[in-house]
DNA sequence: ATGTTTTATGTAAAGGTTTACATTCTTGTC
DNA sequence: GACAAGAATGTAAACCTTTACATAAAACAT
């Protein structure tokens, strides 16, 4: 038997003996097709193995059913676990994932943005912090498009994400109770929305407690575990050391964890390190990171759904979608005033 | 100005004054069409910024360029980056990554399978160990296929990777050279490829090292950091214990690691510690892990190139492509003899 | 039996490209 | 100046679906 090419709609048709119009009937709209016409054509299907062209379906219904994910560093685990959330969404609907790593490297977020211009892919949702490059210029073109985790300032794009602020001051107001006066805040880069939002938390939080902040207090860093390092080393050139160690992201206190380890201190005795995100490996740190989780699976489903409404014009009520974030408790924080006592053994 | 929709080659074709065949020439064989009439056809292209419908040339020409790269886990750092390096790959050829998140779980795979079939991808990257559910049944229609990482057994479909046998070698080489006599070795899922290969490696280098291989040392994981706490909880029943633990993976060296740490024992006076992968998180432990690295971008650039030869039928050399490994030597290994002693203090 | 409605099927267009083939225009040769 | 060869462009088919519309058949009402 000749090997035959993968069978198209009319190999069906002529098998079953019908037109091929009441293939796509049978298969779309079985309602509207006979009983044993039905059957035919569905045996017809197991016979030649049949499967649709997709790029054919895509070209008559303008639609691929693909939604691209644009992420600035796919082998960052926070990002890996939201993907895996926009995934099962995704599929759940019926839909494919694409999954877009820029590198935050405009030519390749262009690149990615006419994915959408010709029809690869029906929305877009960004985990970037900003619009894609060349989005502007398009912007009457623009398809369908969400922000996860961290909101794109400036421009109407639905959020879906934690109330970052929140989160912050849930985290510092635990170090106060343990005790902290003196409380250091690494952020991430300075314009970057997280970073802001998360420095406005613990602004308010100190305030709530009636501290002070201090602006020697405050160190800008990069989201990186190197950042985490040498915001430490920073800290220790100054003659006035905090107590504890606020994080923008786990990373980071990753970071802050082995530097004060280097340098001989224990933690929670000599400081006390408070991350954010909750990452997988935060549980696996010595000791164990405190840290303020994001429900990140929950994020990507949640942006999923919305962006999928979007595009299948379901109506979807306007405005952000908040997620609850939670003070996971571990290790790396206690109360503070053993300063010293480790060392000096 | 009314807001047209995005434009087509027609649109162009109109503007330019020329015919649509000689828009697509202009754009894909620019020799062939006169430079005047390019200029025309790109300036029409510039102004009605055309982007041509990727679905309508996939049709035509057979082709999506994308390839699908199917993984049991994206959160999973070390297929993330294996991911970076196949993206990396086929976009400096021209092509997009889809990736499909299996979870092992047959009707996924079966889902994206069906994604070449319907001819969304071009061709199959796999590092899930096996093939597809449901490729046995449609072998003949089989697109292009290689394997990364995890080689597949009884067919032939070409692998690429490191030599895992011998990366098992020159580990548990350094652990004996370090003075080890006892070294347990903690595998991944009994029927996986790579503990296989991993264990014969093992077994190998304490032959060529005149050591006995004791069956009691060899403890069945599943390449998880709980798996490799479970390890140490069940060996530390027996009564005769090792000197040092050779973990399948990076994972569960964490988890032994972890293990050891909360019973007490300082590594590497009382034990030594070796995984399998360097993955990022590696150089973050307590202390440090010495591991066995694989290239992994290096491996998922090699792969990508690999199937993108075989999908434009380039001539590409039969068999494997096999990448070199490299023994990071951290602080997780250390001469043995120092058991009982720091627990005693 | 006739006419009307409903149901089932078929015909053909449309969706946007690429390219083989046909046609027209240039250029060059003798 | 006639003719051949080569270059530039156009025409139309093909890729595979889905669906509006047309037609045919069946069911029903009178």
């Amino acid at each position: 038997m000749k090997q035959r090419e993968t069978a198209t709609i009319e190999d069906v048709a002529r098998i079953a003996g019908v037109s091929i119009a009441t293939v796509s009937r049978a298969v779309h709209h079985p309602g509207k097709v006979a009983e044993a016409t039905r059957k035919k054509v569905n045996a017809a299907i197991a016979k030649t193995g049949f499967t649709a062209n997709a790029m054919a379906q895509s070209l008559r219904n303008k639609s691929s059913k693909m939604i691209l994910a644009l992420v600035p560093d796919i082998s960052n685990t926070f990002f890996a676990n939201i993907l895996l959330g926009l995934e099962a969404a995704a599929s759940r609907r019926g839909y494919g994932l694409l999954i877009g790593n820029t590198e935050n490297d405009p030519r390749t977020e262009a690149t990615y943005l006419n994915y959408t211009r010709s029809n690869k892919a029906d929305g877009i949702v960004l985990m970037t912090g900003h619009l894609p490059y060349g989005a502007a210029e398009v912007r009457q073109h623009l398809p369908p498009i969400v922000a996860a985790c961290e909101a794109i300032p400036d421009e109407y794009v639905p959020f879906i994400g934690v109330d970052n602020r929140h989160g912050a001051r849930i985290g510092v107001r635990h170090l106060v109770e343990l005790g902290h006066r003196r409380i250091a805040y690494i952020s991430g880069p300075a314009s970057n929305i997280l970073s802001i939002d998360r420095l406005a938390g613990y602004e308010e939080a100190l305030g709530q407690m009636g501290l002070p902040v201090d602006r020697d207090l405050i160190l800008d860093g990069d989201f990186s575990i190197e950042g985490g390092r040498l915001a430490v080393e920073r800290l220790f050139i100054r003659d006035s050391l905090p107590t504890a160690f606020f994080c923008a992201n786990d990373d980071m206190a990753i970071g802050v964890l082995l530097a004060l380890s280097k340098r001989g201190f224990i933690v929670p005795v000599d400081f006390s390190v408070l991350g954010f995100d909750d990452i997988p490996f935060s549980s696996c740190t010595t000791p164990p990171l405190t840290t303020v989780r994001q429900p990140r699976r929950l994020i990507g489903e949640a942006a999923m759904e919305k962006m999928l409404d979007m595009v299948e014009r379901k109506p979807t009520n306007e405005g952000p979608v908040i997620l609850p974030v939670e003070l996971i408790i571990r290790g790396s924080t206690g109360a503070p005033g053993g300063f010293g006592l480790s060392r000096a053994i």
